[in-house]
DNA sequence: AATGAATGAGGCTTCATTCAT
DNA sequence: TATGAATGAAGCCTCATTCAT
């Protein structure tokens, strides 16, 4: 009774709290039950965590790392764009499949309703896909592969919307259903044949050429 | 102040309504918060609609109906592709320019946690758009217009996800910093230049041509 | 929409009312339901009774009014002991069958938990019967037939002990049910037999003679 | 005043939970005032009963458990009939002046709205005395003790009637001002007498010789 | 240092009562 | 005068947080 937590016991609670989170979202997430599914007290709990929020915030951010781990895995796989954007869109759907409650947790975020805090998030969390995005794009410019008329920002942001929207499509029912209804249940099914076509729509978004 | 709500009254419940729950989620709206900044009495709320799940409905519909008006405004305005897509993105910068409230409650639908209702929700919100969307691309195809290779419900789906991103970007706090990291301030304020940027990505993805 | 309340209305308050108080107890009962199931609006009822306890009151009094009848003219029926208890039984029992709600009502009036108001409303109530049964056993052992041991008081008095628990046992759930328990279903089903048992408990109670 | 209610806390929600219901009635009775008089938080009585239900039922339980001791010690007292009632009746006097509210609980239980339950209850409650009751005057039914006429079920029926009614005068306001109206508030008072008179009725009801 | 029972503010909902029409 | 929509206090219950052990 007098022991610290062990190593596993704490993963334990930020796993289980991710799974409440992703599932019943900040509101609804309840810790007299992440505590109960962590196997441990609600007390001590406190004792690692100032409050509800500062939990939900340790969850966001072994969510990002997570999420991050895989975005560089993936990103190092490939070296010409196409292979790199295949990979990247590979990598999340194998993720989705292993974590979806990473990528709703993600989705929550978005929705948290301090907007100062909102903002604060934003770039913690979007500043290194966006400078990693922008620099594959700007030196895919300078080697004139792609469109030289799309702002590579706004083309990072583009691919990256679609990225973002494939999370949600593997994670969340809501976008799961809707993936279901535009492509057709078998079509949405198949990760191979939704990576070949998103990849092709991004390549050609971007003007991909060579 | 004791006769019948005047349809001001009514129509502030569900747009107070509507902003509490776009910002606070289902759960975390307070049902007397919203009464007191719509100026009524909480019991009154209840001789509209049986309990907080019907007035959540209520607004949700309010805000679809807003958005379906708003891309079928938009859907009619141009005849050639370029035209209806360059329409619809400046309709919807328009409208979550007034009603950021709309969208961001669709943002809280799509995590509603009863899964049931996800997909019927989307079964709802999502066919419409679906259809109308995949018939375009359908015809385009049949004229030769676009990338053979792409599937058109793929093809509509992609283009989909990128208008809801834009729907966020514009309305969520979190999405919008986003766009601000991505692009920079400057450009992100420019709705023409988002625009333009947008279109252009977006009919090089479906590789339009002519 | 300027008339005033027809009889029939307002005779229909005050049955409508009685059945809900009688049905639901009085915090149970509501007003609101109660003025639709009497055709009138809630409004109204309150130009005619101050409050909720007033028209309870009201119902009470209509109540009383019926019983007091209906034992006045059992009274006057048989000249003999035997008989007035045997006529007081028997129209008991026809009451019970025709307006349960009237002696559900009684039930309720005993635990209103104003103290003071359920110790006028006894006197109001109870103290003309009492005034009755007294009387009777007096004259009945002056006349030399019944149980000299016995106080007048406390015959009456149990003897009206026994008259209430049938009116429960006749109009409430639990009481009936307890009868059933006690007598059997048969017997307790059989007002005749009832009547019978009952006549002679308290014929032999009273130790009557001749 | 953080750790484990004590016995005495437990016991006092239960205590003060009774004299609520047993004052205002299941619909009347407020948590938040129970938690207030039995100086607990509201949340805690949550963790004890599930809800307002099953509070009740556990003020009903004990109620019914005292009631059970209290005749059950009674039952063995005397081993003649005149000598068992006059100790039933005795008890039940004791009873009431230390536990008025178990009583008045009591009183309450019988007008519960929902009928079924009801049912239930009446049976759950009635069923252990009347069995004992029907026992004993079978048995002296067989000694040739008591009026063969009487059916044995009506008898105890209404002996049991008539120990509900006393349990009532001595803890229910509206009972005890009847039963000074009937005895006159000195003889009332006189437990003694009351019994006596009480016990004398009861024999000759039942036609009790030897 | 961990435990988990207790706390109590706050949320949803009902309903007796009021009052503009 | 009758109407019935509106009011808002109050009821039941939950759950983030505290703190005695």
């Amino acid at each position: 009774m007098l022991k610290k937590l062990t190593e596993d016991q704490q993963a334990a609670i930020i796993e289980k709290a991710t799974c409440e989170f992703a599932e019943k979202g900040y509101k609804g997430a309840g810790l007299n039950r992440i505590a109960k599914s962590a196997g441990v007290s609600v007390g001590v709990i406190y004792k690692y965590y100032k409050d509800k929020e500062e939990l939900f915030q340790a969850c966001v951010g072994k969510s990002i790392a997570y999420l991050d781990e895989v975005l560089s895995n993936a990103g190092q796989e490939g070296s010409d764009l196409p292979e790199m954007i295949r990979s990247l869109i590979g990598q999340t759907q194998i993720a989705c499949r292993e974590h979806p409650e990473y990528f709703r947790m993600y989705h929550q975020i978005t929705m948290e309703d301090d907007s100062e805090q909102a903002r604060s998030m934003a770039a913690i969390i979007e500043e290194p896909s966006a400078k990693a995005y922008k620099a594959v794009l700007k030196k895919a410019r300078e080697a004139g592969e792609i469109d030289e008329g799309l702002d590579t920002g706004a083309g990072a942001l583009f691919f990256d919307n679609l990225m973002m929207m494939l999370h949600y499509s593997y994670s969340c029912t809501y976008y799961s259903e809707r993936m279901n209804i535009y492509c057709g249940k078998r079509f949405a099914a198949s990760e191979k044949k939704m990576n070949d076509q998103m990849v092709r729509f991004i390549l050609n978004g971007l003007g991909y050429q060579e």
